[in-house]
DNA sequence: CGAATAGTGTCTATAAGACATTATACT
DNA sequence: AGTATAATGTCTTATAGACACTATTCG
């Protein structure tokens, strides 16, 4: 029986969520795309460190700078042609990063709206298509009640920004007035950033950081269907 | 490397949210209780298909009729002293059983008050501390947004047994006239069953199944801390 | 009738959503 | 000035929580 670890790294590119995928160079689903992941080195390798080593040698993110959680376990027999495979599945939220990964040791990483995968558009090799629609589930219920968000921000943020994330992630629009103030009614949620400000074209916006809660009070609520 | 499955089966008992441990008849941990459970029989058994077994070997309970859901992998080196043990934890919500459960094949098989080892006042073997408190916050949570808490009653119920899910999983006080509005209030959360009604003394209640939605909308908030 | 439990109604404070207005920068 | 973006304010409606009342059984 063989371990493996397989990671759903979620980030915002130009107002979209995307997902990393690697193209596979072997067989079975040789040219397909997948997650990014792989087996553990060792019977005694922790799987929260294979997941931060997979981070590292596939998408060459620091995993002590971004947000990291177990997703689950994918062990249906089957879903690997090889032999029996269980997968801990991990999902993990960066930063926008504007560049398509540099440095990878991974043939063909690049970043994928998500939207095709779950559309079922972009097929992915294993019972991966599952794994990122669990992931993308989890992060956008998680958006409600846990600062989440801010983990796809940079470390300072304007609201708007703030905005943008829980728009891409729940594929809504919503009202910048009564985000502005249910964001600011959240104790916790986020904190003022020194009196620096961005700038762009027009009004300066102020900047924030994460505030301590991780849990939000009240919620910030997804709207209805 | 092995595989295990792990069990976290919480009931209602006395209006009060307890686990079904076992107490262990072998080396290591011999007497400290655990958490049902045991290892894959073989290289082809699914997870899933495992914990239903061990389900109906250790606790004498149809997998069919009771909510079970992944609840997470732990697989810390040394979590185990035996070796390399990954285990598949699962969530199961079983209806109120009476009887301190009855033909199993494990050694002192009962029920505990959750409060007792999440408290630390009962240490059980392993970590399995840490999986039943994650098993109770999951259904804590769950029961606020999902129709969970049907789980623990019998296939007919009334509001007020309902109520006393709520109050036992969560540790609060609801006002009964409050709560019979919401969840009157919520479509597809509970269906009226026939023009039945159960007696004990007072005037009898309506009899309620669980209906179609398993997801609330709105939610059943729980009470800030 | 009185006790016990079930179910409905009312009032008030708070939060949510729609929408208008003011503020501060840049060219 | 004109434009663009940020931040605040107001109004209306829905929801949450506290609490009072009516209804239906039994002894």
């Amino acid at each position: 029986m063989l371990l493996a670890v397989d990671l759903v790294i979620l980030t915002l590119r130009a107002g979209e969520l995307h997902v990393l995928l690697v193209e596979r160079g072997v067989e079975p689903y040789l040219g397909r795309r997948a997650l990014p992941g792989g087996f553990l080195n060792n019977a005694e390798e922790d799987i929260l460190a294979a997941a931060h080593r997979e981070l590292r040698e596939e998408a060459d993110l620091d995993g002590t700078s971004l947000y990291l959680e177990q997703l689950g376990a994918y062990g249906t027999p089957g879903r690997d042609p090889r032999g029996r495979v269980v997968s801990i599945a991990y999902l993990a939220i960066a930063p926008g990063l504007p560049e398509p990964v540099a440095g990878t040791d991974a043939s063909g990483a690049s970043w994928q709206p998500v939207d095709a995968v779950i559309a079922g558009r972009l097929r992915l090799a294993f019972d991966h298509d599952q794994i990122v629609a669990d992931g993308v589930e989890r992060a956008r219920a998680k958006l409600e009640h846990t600062s989440l968000a801010t983990a796809f921000c940079g470390d300072t943020f304007t609201i708007a920004e703030l905005q943008q994330v829980y728009e891409a992630v729940w594929g809504v629009g919503l009202d910048p007035r009564n985000f502005y103030r249910k964001v600011q009614g959240v104790p916790g949620f986020i904190a003022e950033a020194g009196p620096d400000r961005r700038t762009t074209k027009g009004r300066p916006a102020r900047l924030f950081r994460a505030g301590v809660r991780r849990t939000l009070q009240p919620p910030i609520t997804r709207p209805d269907l």
